[in-house]
DNA sequence: AATGCGGGGTA
DNA sequence: TACCCAGCATT
């Protein structure tokens, strides 16, 4: 059974994985590790463009390292899970100064790296140093819990641990860089979360999930997503040819991302009001503002928030003192990195705000 | 062990 | 709307 999954992954990808991918047969291992902190959580075509620029931005490790970090997070803006990119550029500059720029070798040093785990350290393990280590994607546990028949929960520690042991005993004997590729890319193409094309499927005949048709129900997840509303209340201030921006540092969303200034409400608000609230007077204070404009609500859906945000166009003809926001003229706001709400709004504004 | 983190695609 | 995507770090 085990060589019969194997062998037909293998062959399935040798004759029929039509799959392509910029950085696929890559054997440099800084492009490998690039690309895979870029597909983490996300689909290979939203990524694909951003790999593109990151190599033609930064060709070698070093040249990533020596980058300042607001250039990076420029490039990374849009893609999401930003905590990636502040771990990528760290990861970069361990790898210039304690390897000298030569992308460690081993499963476990490649692992010690900032924002590589046991997937992304398998991953370049394999597909660079073809070192025997299984790859644990979304792909594999739907792959392995369908043709195993396994309802284990994948999002618990048990689940994890038993399609882990799983997963690694099935890697063959030093084919560990084709055979990932083959059991990603199948789980991607054929295998999928919605209508698989069991139909036509090498495996069907000894799957079990098909056989019980259990396809639909497999994997399993234990938790539930719970989603909650935000509403997000911007003052777009602006003095002269300069507005007020600041970095965002919270542990929340968006962090190192930047922003306008930020009123959040428990509860939607209306705009008028707003600027009578102890909220609003505590930024403003005495400051004499005039309100040029306000825009729409932008909704922005985000895996477990919903975040609604308006803005308000402030301006002042004094230079107002506002701690923690800094004063940046409008033609530099492409060097700083904003969420996507952000710059929906400067898209879609841009003529008319100033 | 549980939670939080983006943005986009699909049914 | 609900779920998923070449997961990881933090608590």
């Amino acid at each position: 059974m085990k060589q019969f999954f194997t062998n037909t992954l293998l062959e399935w990808n040798k004759n029929e994985n039509t799959r392509s991918m910029p950085w696929k047969g890559e054997k440099d291992p800084y492009r490998i590790w690039l690309s895979e902190i870029i597909l983490q959580q996300t689909r290979v075509e939203q990524g694909w463009a951003y790999y593109e620029k990151f190599i033609l931005n930064y060709p070698t490790v070093k040249e990533l390292a020596a980058a300042p970090e607001e250039a990076v997070f420029r490039l990374w803006q849009g893609l999401g899970y930003y905590a990636r990119c502040k771990n990528m550029l760290a990861a970069a500059r361990q790898i210039v100064s304690a390897y000298h720029g030569h992308f460690p070798n081993t499963y476990e040093t490649i692992q010690s790296l900032k924002g590589i785990g046991p997937y992304t350290a398998a991953a370049i393990a394999s597909f660079a140093f073809n070192l025997p280590h299984a790859v644990l994607d979304g792909n594999v546990f739907r792959v392995l819990s369908r043709f195993f028949d396994i309802d284990t929960p994948i999002d618990s520690t048990a689940g994890k641990k038993q399609f882990a042991e799983l997963a690694q005993e099935l890697l063959p004997h030093g084919l560990s860089a084709s055979y990932n590729q083959s059991i990603m890319d199948f789980g991607a193409v054929v295998c999928k979360h919605q209508q698989p094309a069991c139909h036509t499927c090498p495996l069907a005949g000894k799957c079990k999930a098909f056989q019980l048709g259990l396809t639909g129900l497999l994997p399993v997840k234990a938790k539930k997503l719970v989603i909650r509303k935000r509403y997000f209340y911007y003052l777009v201030l602006q003095y002269k040819d300069q507005v007020f921006i600041r970095k965002r540092t919270e542990s929340d969303i968006w962090q190192n991302l930047h922003e306008f200034i930020l009123i959040e409400a428990p509860a939607p608000e209306d705009v008028t009001a707003l600027q009578s609230t102890a909220a609003f007077k505590n930024i403003m204070k005495d400051i004499r503002y005039n309100t040029d404009a306000v825009s729409g609500t932008f909704k922005q859906q985000l895996t477990h928030q919903t975040i609604y945000s308006q803005f308000l166009m402030l301006s002042v003809s004094k230079k107002p003192e506002m701690p923690g926001y800094m004063a940046v003229p409008r033609n530099q706001l492409d060097h700083y990195a904003f969420p996507k709400t952000i710059t929906d709004f400067l898209g879609n504004r841009e003529l008319t705000l100033f």
